[in-house]
DNA sequence: CTTGAACGAAACGCCTCGTTTCGTTATGGT
DNA sequence: ACCATAACGAAACGAGGCGTTTCGTTCAAG
């Protein structure tokens, strides 16, 4: 073999090196799943990558883009359910993001995106580009109620799932993930009545 | 005087200087107000209240516990309206809210107060009794909603403010505070609906 | 009147920051 | 085929914040 032993990576040329990208970003996932963002510093994930400094800054101009990008590679659950029944779609919904949060990663890299983008406005801007994106996906089950006449014309579905999104926030960032279902099922039926209307 | 130009802080002897806690949380709300939680550093606080680095060290034994004391110093406005009509409620429970973290610091200190419960344990447990006592505080005015018949009987009135309270941090969180009143007033309509059971 | 604690200020050693310099590798334009 | 150009990992830079210690002082408590 031409690199025997330690084989290190180096420059394949005047290009990005993929395998760098890749290493830095499973490196920047491991310490925020270990460490949280407390430990999420380009310095460690440079170490832990076995990247220099200057590899990361040329591809991400800041801590919250490299942190960003760390979330948008999480591959993420189908969050649009399709019971036939709104109370329960919400369940779903409700169900699988709690899920989602609780077991793996999603969550703490979640919390973190929220975390910096209070103190990086890029942060704020993006995250509110994907929140707003993601309400719009997931308000089509609400929509698909409407059509089946389960819910009101005059309600919003994306306002309807912010209330659920809503909820689910407040719940993840005070470390209260803990799915009570009879909860979820009170607050269904509670939903649902009301977009009855 | 006896203290002429320069009047500088000293100890008044083996106790607490009210004066020097006082300027510590001054300086520290002040710059959390103009810098944001990006420039809250102990030494930069000390700076601005021309107080010793131990002085502060003394008293609060964390980053955390300094910003959560700014907050709790915070004056807050009453968050339970009792216009006499659920759906009026709500309306005025959001419309407070939205006012009192939009116009002066409250807001800005509150995000930093929640970025940092997602970094530090201690933050997150403050945070997590905080809000649940809010909750149950303000979920009085739902609390006389059903005394009135306005809402059923198996609805939780904790869980109906955390809903309301979670729509509430999402908008703070993406900065988007711009109470839309139609919005706002669609909202109630919704949850108000779904509370009457 | 002595002891001891709190005060502001300054300096400590340590660490991370973002940047620069280095020798190496190999692409891409001429 | 050649060579300017750019990306690579590693190391070192100065700047600045970290949490702590030391200092001379002020004064309450015993």
């Amino acid at each position: 073999m031409t690199n025997a032993g330690t084989s290190r990576r180096r420059s394949i040329g005047a290009q990005r090196n993929p395998e760098s990208q890749q290493a830095i970003l499973k490196a920047a996932e491991a310490i925020l799943m270990e460490d949280g963002l407390a430990g999420f510093s380009i310095e460690a994930v440079a170490r832990r990558a076995h990247a220099g400094k200057p590899t990361i800054y040329r591809w991400w101009p800041s801590r919250a883009a490299l942190l960003l990008d760390v979330y948008h590679h999480q591959k993420h659950v189908e969050r649009v359910p399709d019971t036939g029944s709104l109370e329960t779609d919400i369940i779903a919904f409700l169900t699988a993001l709690f899920g989602y949060w609780r077991d793996g990663n999603a969550g703490a890299i979640f919390r973190s995106v929220i975390a910096e983008a209070q103190t990086d406005v890029k942060a704020t801007d993006a995250l509110r580009a994907y929140v707003l994106d993601r309400f719009s996906q997931s308000a089509e089950f609400v929509r698909r109620a409407q059509a089946r006449g389960e819910a009101a014309d005059w309600v919003s579905p994306e306002l309807a799932i912010e209330l659920l999104a809503g909820f689910a926030w407040n719940r993840l960032l005070t470390s209260r993930l803990d799915d009570n279902p009879e909860e979820l099922q009170r607050l269904a039926r509670q939903i649902s009545l009301g977009l009855k209307g």
